[in-house]
DNA sequence: TTGAAAGCGCTAACAA
DNA sequence: TTGTTAGCGCTTTCAA
């Protein structure tokens, strides 16, 4: 075994400074003399010297480390999210640990984080729980609940406008001349899925038109096949049908098209949610509502860092505006 | 700023032993008296201790970090490798640093690993360069390539039987009755393209059968679209053809059945590579080559573990079985 | 601008 | 089984 055994200590030798002399080279805004941080830095790369991020962390309080977590990886909204945000947090300087974990096993892999010292949590798919939200609010560390928003959290809170993105889809549909539509929704304890039904039945009330039909998909895509089959088993089936994310849409269409030889949008209507990439595939051809995954990326990092600068961990809430994409899944509003 | 200051010193205080005591109350198989580290959890558990992982790795050279770069999410076969290999690594009590990268900035972030005094490296989409390859072998830091083979690299290799697959397909295919068969490349810098394609050469020539046409997608959703454009530009048209892997091979569908009002498999079949999950979604139904996911991860931590234990590092080259996924879109061998 | 010295919170000998 | 004593590699006062 042979460590990456060159140290600070090492360097100075070699330079013939002392060993904080060589720690100030490393640091930006130290002072240090320009022909002597050029020694230094000549002597360690010769040596092959790199820092050592953990003494550093230890030492100055600041591990640079922001935990990620998330659930599932099979919806493709978080892979996405995930690219984003670990692009963003890398040229902010940070590193990301990434924990994949079920509700269930929450506890440890929060403790975990928590002894690594991150700066910061991100929960990308799963929720907090309150004990838990609490726990990191006394050791000030932030958390930035990702698509996901709980009333009473300490936690701060970066979603896109689920309830007006509901809303869109219903006057979308309404306007489309729909008049039997049905609603598939995702996880019933998930905010999402609350402010995305909520929106939705709002606008059907406005119109004075009932839901034809409601089952429930849980967001996994063989929740949403079942959901589909009971929703479209009888005679009298719905004209038309919102699904609350795009990952369940897709098995709805499958089940429709595949099982039911039904024709998308002539027999029935299909709207997503989320716009995630295979969206745009002509397979599916989906309509569906775009959360700014962009600008929630930049808010979450936003937040993070203010409040690791701050110091002070109160919880914000942040809304992006949700935006109807429409492709080939839904009979088009008419021309009147 | 209130930082998770209670430390094993507190907890000494408290709990009237030793800091040292505290240390190894929190660590598996330490002599301690059984009634002793009960007190010592007690007070711990009061006083809301937590180890702090960074100290005891810098102290016990074991940081329990193990960095997993990535290029490219929006190729669902990543997001399933990232998913497994995190939770394997996780129940061995790792936890995952992870880096998302194009080539261009592999050393910088190569370093930043370093520093993080990981102590095993994934390369799950990118390949190490060899000076970062010999970096590592010298720092003695495991490298697994996954899904990826450089020939005289220190670094160990994850693969599966990529030759093998591309064998299968072109027997698959001929077998079928196909006589026109294209080919669609993916990076032709890329193992798993090399090998793919060498495999597919091979039994076409065995066949005595000439690949009808050759097109570039690397990789990449668009640029299969534009192979797919290419190949069957004219009036003669191939009647198959194998596209290196299943996101782009989605691409291929799209442009086939959608811009050039060809059926799948009835006017041409289609065969990908990867068996990622939308590969089953009925809107492709895409014949394809599964690779055994399972089997490389596992594969990927035991190499990882062993190396960090054997605290050598010797490249192993595992290999795992590529085994054809027969679903519709490609049209079958005929009976006789 | 530089060096000496004091730790960060912990593990790992070594004695007791 | 326990406590004492050294550090791990670094940053950060404090003097010089």
């Amino acid at each position: 075994m042979k460590k990456n055994s060159v140290t600070s200590g090492d360097v100075a030798r070699e330079a013939n400074v002392s060993q904080s002399a060589v720690s100030r080279a490393f640091t930006d805004g130290a002072s240090v003399a320009p022909q002597t941080r050029e020694r230094i830095l000549k002597a360690a790369s010769e040596l092959g010297y790199r820092p050592n991020a953990l003494a550093r962390a230890m030492i100055s309080g600041r591990s640079r480390l922001i935990a990620l977590m998330a659930a599932y990886l099979d919806n493709q909204f978080y892979p996405w999210v995930i690219e984003h945000l670990s692009r963003r947090l890398q040229d902010e300087g940070y590193t990301i640990m990434l924990f994949i974990s079920d509700t269930g096993r929450q506890d440890k892999v929060v403790q975990q984080m928590m002894q690594y010292q991150v700066e910061g949590i991100v929960m990308a798919s799963a929720t907090l729980s309150s004990t838990l939200a609490r726990t990191c609010e006394k050791s000030g560390i932030p958390v930035v609940l990702f698509n996901r928003f709980v009333p009473s959290s300490p936690a701060s809170s970066v979603t896109s406008d689920n309830v007006e993105g509901g809303r869109l889809v219903a006057d979308f549909l309404i306007a489309g001349g729909h008049r039997k539509i049905a609603f598939i929704a995702g996880d019933e304890d998930a905010s999402t899925n609350r402010d995305r039904e909520t929106g939705f039945y709002q606008v059907m009330a406005e119109h004075n038109m009932a839901v034809y039909n409601r089952a429930v998909g849980g967001y996994t895509f063989e929740g949403a096949s079942a959901a589909a089959r009971l929703l479209f088993a009888g005679q009298e089936r719905p004209d038309a049908v919102f699904v609350a994310n795009d990952h369940m849409a897709f098995a709805v269409m499958d089940v429709l098209r595949d099982e039911l030889s039904l024709r998308v949008p002539e027999d029935v209507s299909v709207v997503g949610y989320d716009d995630v990439p295979e969206s745009a595939w002509k397979g599916y051809n989906l309509t569906t509502v775009s959360q700014s995954v962009d600008r929630m990326v930049d808010a979450t990092v936003g937040i993070l860092i203010d409040q690791i600068h701050q110091e002070s961990v109160s919880g914000q809430t942040v809304v992006m505006p949700a935006e109807m994409v429409v492709r080939g899944s839904a009979r088009l509003p008419g021309p009147r």
